[in-house]
DNA sequence: CTCTAATCGAGACGGTACGTCGCGTCTTACG
DNA sequence: CGTAAGACGCGACGTACCGTCTCGATTAGAG
């Protein structure tokens, strides 16, 4: 496509609303029969009853149309555990996570092992480190965005798995899980001392 | 694709040989310049000068050529840094992955962040998974299963971003990391007992 | 377009009239850049500065506006040499249509050579039809449907090629060879008798 | 479309000639019922049984392909008839015309009546032309390119009538009135010295 | 060393999906 | 409370790439 126009001066008038919306809910549907690769636009288009070249007019791209919709979910679920995570006791947001994903096992499902899994986990560290550039800047180590890169990519690949599993454990357990190898090792390598032999540069290239 | 025959009868063959090179090395050329989506099937056969219709007498897929290379590097790191996994000491196999990974930096960029991690990760977790079907199977908590994916995921995670970095850090420094923060929790967890309200089944569903 | 409605309870609205002009004016200024079929209805309202939808109360194509502008322009050039037509030299006639297109040379040029040449003409064969329906109806020979047909289009492409000439030959010229060629041979087939073997009727069919 | 390239190293390759064949077949078979406008180049492939993407192998527009099939069957005509033009008598070349244009009414009459004049036309122009160009280039009057084309538009628009025409006059009938009110003021024309007020140069621009 | 069978190159073709363009309708925000 | 901006549906267009197919030309490797 080329010079895309994000398009509609207001983006107030119903009948945009209406088809954006109708547009995410489509997608979420097919995605629940077939990963992302094997849904064409057309099929969204049917199946919102939206015309196919109304779709450009909204997305450029079958991955925009996705990016929107993993936007708004991660947005629903950041917006009910983060707080909990700020509080104090991680191990309660934890909980929170997955009871929120088990409430909406169907739709992350979904978001998460029909293929697109990319755009999920690029939105939750897009919003992750908007977050951790909130928080203080001092000199970590490990390096900080290497450690939100691994916990995101870790926690949304437990989660996958949990999705996956045809007897998932309980919440409880995953809460644990999470707690002991993901967000633990995490938290504490940052009050290790670098190894003796760090900072040094790297010595090729 | 219908009935695809894998390939010729003699896989020995120097003109087969020779034609499959090509194409490897030409697609990992390519990868060099831009993510596998935006290679063709016909670009991939110019730069390897390779008759378009020759391709499919080899590949049925774009996906199936890149796996191939895939499984080809992999098994060479693999090959490497198997043993000494094997031997005793994880941090010197660590050592040994990042030490190969640097050597062949160009190599691994390409693969890990030019649009091709998908193939990485999924060839790289089969392989995993059958050296963990060697191994005693008995009970796990957590589930060997989730803990292979982690410990590769996370493994693939660290190297990517290490990849991406303008200044990486060392190669001590990244075996320090990737024993700390992944190899070492992954292998205590599985001597932790689990929590005691585990193996409560899940509610719904 | 279904049912669409000519245009507006009172064509006298001052409104309508600006705007029916205004469109009028566009697509002749629009149509000495290019052809008609290279020449958006976005185009012409853009220009005349009338809302696209506004276009749509006026007229059901982009034909239609054509056609208003032809008939319009036909009507000046048909008020000026009808009555020297009909008073009797056809010479002098001639004079008075090769004047008249010489002085809106421009006009003329972009309606002849412009790709609206179609519309021209059959505005051209409505007019010249209805003239000659208002004239003795005798039997002609050759019919004088035919003979109009001949006549109007032969005039047409004499003028169309007089405007495409870089170096174009006088009004007089033109006029002469106009009454040799076209008008002349028309007139005085009219009182030639057929050839003896006519009035056979075809034999196939 | 962009850079067409006129394609087709070979245009003795069996599949090639047949395809081209089979598109000309579905077009003139198509105008039989509707207007070039109200035909869609889907219509043309799916009758001919090539695929969409074919027809573009072989013609960037929808006209393309129209120029092809009138210049075949221009080609035909002017075979047949051009000889005898040659030859001596005139008013045989005409009954030859006719009588060919008789002989295939049902093409004639979809080439001339069905939206495609246009074409037609401009490929009779076309070939007029060229046969002119070969002849003695004394200076005529009128000019000889301005008799061409007012001979060819002429003779096409009596076609045209005629094929119109649900009673149509004898072959003879037409050949008479061609002759006589086309063919030989034309030629008169150009034997005629110009009026005396002639190559005086137009005065304006 | 030859002959025979397999591989290769060229490229026409059908097909699916993509984006784009322009038309004509219809809703709706806004004055 | 009407009207003009503009969102929309639609049909066609032209493109890109895929995967299939025929047809020769070439080349390897087995006898």
């Amino acid at each position: 496509m080329k010079n895309f126009k994000p398009h509609y001066k207001t983006v107030k008038d119903a009948r945009t609303v209406r088809t954006r919306q109708a547009l995410r809910s489509a997608l979420l549907q097919l995605l629940e029969s077939r990963p992302l690769a094997d849904i064409t636009i057309l099929d969204i288009c049917d199946l919102a009853e939206v015309g196919y070249t109304t779709y450009f007019r909204h997305h450029p791209t079958k991955e925009s149309l996705l990016d929107d919709v993993a936007a708004e979910e991660i947005a629903h679920l950041v917006g009910l555990t983060l707080p909990l995570a700020e509080a104090a006791n991680t191990l309660t947001a934890g909980v929170a996570l997955f009871t929120y994903v088990d409430a909406h096992r169907e739709l992350w499902s979904t978001l998460l092992t029909g293929g697109a899994e990319g755009a999920m986990r690029n939105e939750f560290l897009r919003i992750s480190r908007e977050i951790a550039a909130t928080r203080g800047r001092e000199d970590h180590w490990p390096p900080a965005d290497l450690v939100t890169i691994l916990v995101v990519s870790s926690t949304i690949e437990l989660l996958s798995w949990w999705l996956r599993q045809k007897k998932p454990l309980s919440i409880e357990q995953m809460a644990d899980i999470h707690e002991r190898i993901i967000i633990h090792p995490a938290i504490h390598m940052e009050r290790i001392p670098a190894p003796r032999t760090v900072r040094r540069p790297q010595k090729k290239k």
